[in-house]
DNA sequence: CGCGGCTTTGATGTTCATCAAGTAAAGTGG
DNA sequence: CCACTTTACTTGATGAACATCAAAGCCGCG
């Protein structure tokens, strides 16, 4: 991992602290706070490298990432996307030496960063910890399993739809969306080629189901592109 | 859940303590074991449904098992399979109050169930066991994550003979598989229908790569499957 | 200005789902 | 145990969905 820039800040204020505790208490907190490291990084930056040994816990303070990882026959499949409160590192944090992904910044990010070691060591020691980051982990990769079951049950149409609710819902809260990714970015997350993902984006909007200027997308007919989501 | 018949066993020469503890304690051992009960069911039956409330903390004992979900358009959708070691009872019993999918024995299988608030409150009170609990989490869902990613980005021939090379490899270790599952049901694992596993099934025969006798399957030429598998 | 990457559209062929029809196997009631 | 029903399996024909190839416009950047 190489930051951009590094410096320190208050736990204290923060609002991730409740990944890890419901109640939180200024003696724990201190406990986790005490080593943490904040790095920032630049769009496009690559956070972690596919194959990296696991030495540390982290989360997104802000900003917006991609999961990714190169298949065997050389071409990039996108796992899912993640903004503050998403974990990131939780994949294979626990079961892995190494990272079978990479993540990328789609933005500018800052994250914080715990030593590993240290995180096991207050599993080990306090039980509400470790109870609430089960939780988290399981919402977490809960949400990427059914994320990619839908994705794979549909069609096309059906694919690009869904990715313009989960953008528009999940991520950005609006009808108008700035894409963070490229046409091409969206055809590695949903599993096709970038041609049909511009031909599929061309056609809702002649169906005026959309309307686009470059990223910016505007969703006009939620209730037809739901149901292309979910019938086909 | 209606079991088929229900019996006590001792959980000292139980293999799947281990899914709990590194290292047993027969007092730790004990605490869990006291209130395990124990269920058997038969090929064919339904062990969760879909929707239910998540009360219990199950894990498989002995025999096979489909994780399947209902889609919104009607049709079945298998997320994977399980065999004891891998849980079962994992995808939402610590984020979600109902389970999102079934789970059916494909042969016959017993299971243990404990309490869900005795594992919650053991996490609180044992480090150990968090921490042990939060590895095999990992584990099981990793291995959801990736293997449908692989299943994603493949195209009809290689998802086919995924499945063969899963099944050999990972459920019967051996070259000489019996299928635990129908055509129909390998269709619904891989997202395609029924006839094209059956004309890919028939190709790989006509090929010399498998011998099928029904739901006998020997893989003669496992080199070429694994290339087809990966690269298309 | 020119280069490379992103975007777009069209033409063509491949892969796959759907429909249809038939055989084999497995359960069911008399 | 046999007729009957149902479910699983199999093959072929057809059309729809999708990938691939090709070409051109756009835009940011050195």
């Amino acid at each position: 991992m190489e930051p951009n820039s590094k410096y320190e800040c208050s736990c204290v204020e923060c609002k991730l602290k409740t990944l890890f505790f419901e109640k939180v208490d200024s003696n724990e907190l201190e406990m986790v706070c005490s080593s943490k490291i904040e790095y920032q990084f630049k769009k496009g930056d690559t956070i972690i490298r596919e194959g990296d040994f696991i030495n540390d816990f982290i989360y997104l303070k802000s900003g917006l990432v991609k999961l990714t990882r190169q298949t065997s026959n050389g071409k990039e499949q996108i796992l899912s996307f993640a903004k503050p409160f998403d974990f990131v590192s939780l994949l294979s944090v626990f079961s892995s030496k190494r990272y079978n992904y990479s993540v990328i910044a789609l933005d500018d990010t800052s994250i914080c960063l715990l030593a590993l070691a240290d995180v096991k060591k207050t599993i080990h020691e306090n039980g509400d910890f470790a109870m609430n980051l089960m939780v988290k982990l399981s919402e977490a990769t809960d949400m990427i399993i059914l994320d990619n079951l839908e994705i794979r049950r549909k069609h096309l149409k059906g694919r690009v739809a869904h990715v313009l609710i989960y953008f528009s819902e999940y991520i950005y809260k609006s009808n108008m969306i700035q894409l963070p990714v490229s046409r091409r970015e969206i055809a590695e997350y949903i599993g096709m080629t970038t041609e049909n993902v511009i031909r599929t984006l061309s056609e809702f909007k002649k169906d005026g189901i959309i309307r686009t200027f470059g990223k910016d997308i505007d969703i006009v007919d939620l209730v037809r592109l739901r149901s292309i989501s979910e019938h086909g």
